[in-house]
RNA sequence: GGCCCCAUCGUCUAGUCGGCCUAGGACGUAGCCCUCUCAAGGCUGAAACACGGGUUCGAAUCCCGUUGGGGCUGCCA
């Protein structure tokens, strides 16, 4: 049997975290199997789906790299083919026509609330059918009493009282399938054998068994995947900050660090960590799946992030960051000054945008000192030191870290200092701050003639010529 | 309220059918080392089986209950 998997997004907003943990998932079970991984949008919602949602969705899986077999499902397309399949349903009168209208529903599930009641629609209402020509819903005709049997991968088997069911609505007045509907109908004609969803959607599963049985299709296999949550433990929203896929490419996350950190939340595999995206088709299996929900924690993401920062290869850093560096004004292209910053920068870096941050002062000959580390390190008793070292930098034939670095040793054994003398009124020069990579190679990358003119500069701000 | 799910360090989790667990790893955190700053790296530490009953020679692991948390309760998906 081949396994197909879907994921099934509504284009009412971005991809979020939780989506595109649903989203991994499905892809990795489909992968590992050699299966199939589709893609259907869930746009019944006619008033809150639009298109720019969409694309930020397709945007965010590609940049994840969820590849998806076939083109797309539109349900918004398939009205004609929910409606045949309700017509069935009402012809084989395992459906009926609704006439009660919304508001009067509303009406009275509120009254019964305010008795204390369980509101329930069991067809008491059936037979409040109006003339032909009043606009109805389409009811299921759902079981009074037994049990019904959802098979979790994950949980086992689950009972619900058909007594909690009511007759839900299939087919709306406005002529659209109910989400319950809709998903059925599409999961069995795109034969989907392996359900994997959100936790939150365990009570949507009876329902739709009921449809499966109605309509006479199969069943297919159903695993509840428990959810994510915020800081909290509530379920993860936009006040918990950024949520969207599409926000931490901005914030400088690699696609590669938000695929192992989400699926390692709720899945793992004994003590390992770090999953490339071939690890993780090979290893995953829904037996190493967690029951109990995850709190996301930004934090983790960021170590993954700096971990696969850490192997990047250079070039493929600088094609990241060499457009946002533009957008700064930077002069930046690839060449081997941006691959050194790189390699400087590398463990330097949480994400692709500190980068951009850290590399200022290499693309620009404007140079602002900080004010604690100018008061701290540009100061009258430097003026030696700074002299001594633009005298011998001038002379200096090969500018490497080498030659520096000798040149260094060689004023600390004259005027007896220590390297951090030195090194940090230096740094503070050349970069304005007192952080930045080992000085030798600062000065190495800036070269010669930038860093004799940035001493100068420092010097005369001191007041040393 | 009703129904359903869940319960190991602050967080993610290991713990496969009860003994090897004086509970392991990772993030974060504290201290130390390295050191021209900041990182990175190395070492060390603090930190958890929700509670109460069973079952058993023996339970984090099985059963029941309590508590706690979450989800659902729409002609939203």
């Amino acid at each position: 049997m081949t396994v197909i998997t879907r994921f099934a997004p509504s284009p009412t907003g971005s991809l979020h975290i939780g989506g595109a943990r649903t989203a991994i998932f499905n892809w990795l079970f489909a992968r590992h199997n050699k299966g199939k991984f589709l893609l259907r949008i869930e746009d019944t919602d006619q008033a809150r789906s639009t298109d720019e949602s969409l694309d930020e969705i397709l945007r965010s899986m590609e940049w994840l790299g969820l590849n998806f077999d076939d083109i797309p499902i539109r349900q918004s397309e398939r009205l004609e083919i929910y409606r045949e399949y309700a017509n069935k349903l009402l012809d084989s009168g395992k459906a009926y026509r609704c006439y009660v209208s919304p508001e009067e529903l509303e009406q009275k599930r509120k009254e019964a609330q305010q008795n204390g009641e369980f509101f329930q629609y069991k067809r008491q209402w059936a037979s409040e059918s109006a003339g032909q020509d009043e606009p109805f819903a389409i009811r299921l005709s759902t079981p009074d009493h037994g049990d019904i049997q959802v098979h979790d991968l994950l949980r086992g088997i689950i009972n619900f009282d058909a007594k909690e069911i009511d007759d839900f609505v299939i087919l709306k007045m406005d002529g659209f399938p109910t989400y319950n509907f809709a998903v059925v109908i599409d999961d069995s004609l795109m034969e989907i054998t392996h359900i994997l969803r959100g936790d939150d959607h365990l009570i949507n599963t009876p329902k739709q068994i009921l449809i499966y049985e109605a309509m006479g299709f199969k069943v297919p296999m159903f695993a509840h995947v428990s959810m994510i949550l915020g800081s909290d433990k509530t379920k993860l929203s936009k006040r918990h900050g950024a949520t969207s896929i599409e926000a931490y490419r901005d914030f400088g996350y690699l696609p590669e660090a938000m695929i192992n950190y989400l699926a390692r939340l709720g899945w793992s595999y004994g003590d390992e960590e770090i999953f490339s995206k071939e690890g993780l088709i090979e290893k995953f299996s829904l037996e190493n799946l967690g029951k109990s929900a995850a709190v996301f924690n930004p934090e983790k993401l960021t170590w993954l992030n700096t971990h696969y920062l850490k192997e990047k290869p250079g070039k493929e850093i600088a094609e990241l960051i060499i457009p946002l560096m533009k957008d700064k004004g930077y002069n930046a292209e690839l060449d081997d000054k941006l691959l050194m910053i790189i390699e400087q920068l590398r463990d330097r870096s949480k994400t692709i945008i500190d980068f951009v941050d850290q590399s200022h002062y290499f693309y620009t000959d404007h140079i602002e000192y900080e004010k604690k580390a100018r008061d701290k390190f540009l100061k009258e008793d430097n003026i030696p030191v700074f002299k001594s070292l633009i005298k011998q930098l001038t002379m200096l034939e090969s500018f490497d870290q080498d030659s520096i670095h000798k040149t260094f040793e060689d004023i600390m054994k004259k005027t007896g200092l220590k390297l951090g003398k030195i090194a940090q009124p230096t740094r503070v020069a050349l970069t304005g701050g007192t952080v930045s990579p080992g000085i030798f190679e600062v000065m190495e990358i800036l070269g010669k003639e930038k860093v004799i003119d940035r001493l100068n500069k420092a010097l005369s701000a001191i007041g040393g010529n």
